[in-house]
DNA sequence: AACTTGCACAACCGCATCGGT
DNA sequence: AACCGATGCGGTTGTGCAAGT
């Protein structure tokens, strides 16, 4: 009697994930908003069980993720928090927004870990090195608890931030910046901006994309004549036009470069459909179902006042963390 | 040119945790 | 309190590419 599959594992796809699959699901989440990912298969067409679809979102899709090289300081504050916090790759993600556990998780692996290895071993031939994350854990010292401890606050003020939707009412208040991009424009062109480099990427990477699209189109066809596909909505308004097969090959074409001004498509298309949508602040993809302030004004405990306003005093928190006992941190490696 | 090796990264898997009933 | 389904998280694997031989 084993552990019942996450999902149906009969007829799931796996592997890399298409730009048609991609467009889908982005069209899906812009009408729905991220979350329930167990009916986003079904209510899609798109043969990936849910995980899948919610990994490829928060990892890729999501508006607001910055990629490609990371830098110096960034890598710092990696190396730092890792120190600190271990192997917790979601914690270690929420000092740096931009970034996603999972990219943040292979980068440490890839390159910083040798790194540091390489540094230690300049440094002393002693023994304690390498699984230091992991060995570090179980000699735990006072101090590093307590880091911890301010860790969990840390992320405790900020999800109560966000869940206050604070920087509605008052961006400027706001000292913790919101998993968005920092831009004016709409966040959801972040997210056809994602896209788009998917598709220039597949384009790059992949001559026979198009080849691969047509016979993924049979999928996307399928799942367009879904009509279960965009629930709710006129089938003109399915918001999926630019996944057909002709679609892509427009975007395809001519050098096509799918970019947030063309990806208007999904904007113009699906506009009507979107709650969230703002006409001067474009799609807020707003934390997953998170209440805003106006839905449910709930009063503050006191311990939530005390992170609220602990919060606002902490803009130079990143620096803090920097300077907070490196020394002490390094012994950890 | 063919093959091997190493690297980077996307994606999967299974356990942990949370929230509702 | 116990159960169950949904979601989150971290470890691991698979795959494609580039560099080296």
């Amino acid at each position: 009697m084993g552990r019942p599959p996450c999902c149906d594992k009969i007829g799931v796809k796996k592997g890399p994930w298409t730009p048609e699959e991609d467009i889908i699901l982005v069209s899906y989440i812009q009408q729905h908003g991220p979350g329930n990912w167990r009916a986003v298969p079904s209510n899609t067409g798109l043969l990936r069980c849910s995980k899948s679809c919610r990994l490829r979102w928060t990892n890729y899709l999501r508006p607001g993720i910055k990629r490609g090289n990371f830098t110096e300081h960034e890598e710092k504050m990696i190396i730092h928090l890792q120190a600190l916090l271990g192997n917790r790759w979601a914690a270690i993600a929420s000092y740096l927004p931009q970034r996603t556990d999972n990219d943040i998780k292979n980068y440490w692996n890839t390159h910083l870990r040798k790194k540091l290895k390489k540094l230690q071993g300049n440094d002393e031939n002693s023994t304690q090195e390498g699984e230091s994350s992991s060995s570090s854990q179980s000699n735990f010292s006072k101090g590093q608890w307590e880091r911890r401890l301010q860790t969990d606050i840390h992320m405790a003020r900020k999800a109560l931030c966000e869940a206050l939707s604070l920087d509605k009412s008052d961006s400027s208040a706001n000292p913790i910046p919101a998993q968005q991009p920092v831009t004016g424009s709409s966040s959801y062109a972040s997210s056809a901006e994602n896209i788009s480099r998917l598709l220039q990427n597949w384009m790059k990477n992949s001559p026979k994309s198009s080849e691969l699209s047509r016979s993924n189109s049979e999928t996307t066809q399928s799942s367009l004549n879904n009509p279960s596909i965009g629930s709710g909505s006129s089938p003109s308004e399915g918001t999926l036009s630019a996944a057909t097969p002709e679609g892509f090959d427009s975007f395809f074409s001519e050098g096509n470069a799918f970019t947030p001004e063309n990806s208007a498509i999904f904007q113009v298309e699906s506009k009507p459909n979107f709650p969230n949508m703002n006409s001067e602040n474009g799609y807020l993809f707003q934390a997953e179902s998170k209440p805003s302030l106006e839905d449910s004004q709930v009063p503050f405990t006191l311990l939530e006042k005390w992170l609220f306003d602990d919060a606002i005093n902490a803009p130079a928190q990143e620096d803090q963390f920097m300077a907070m006992g490196l020394g002490e941190s390094a012994d950890f490696f």
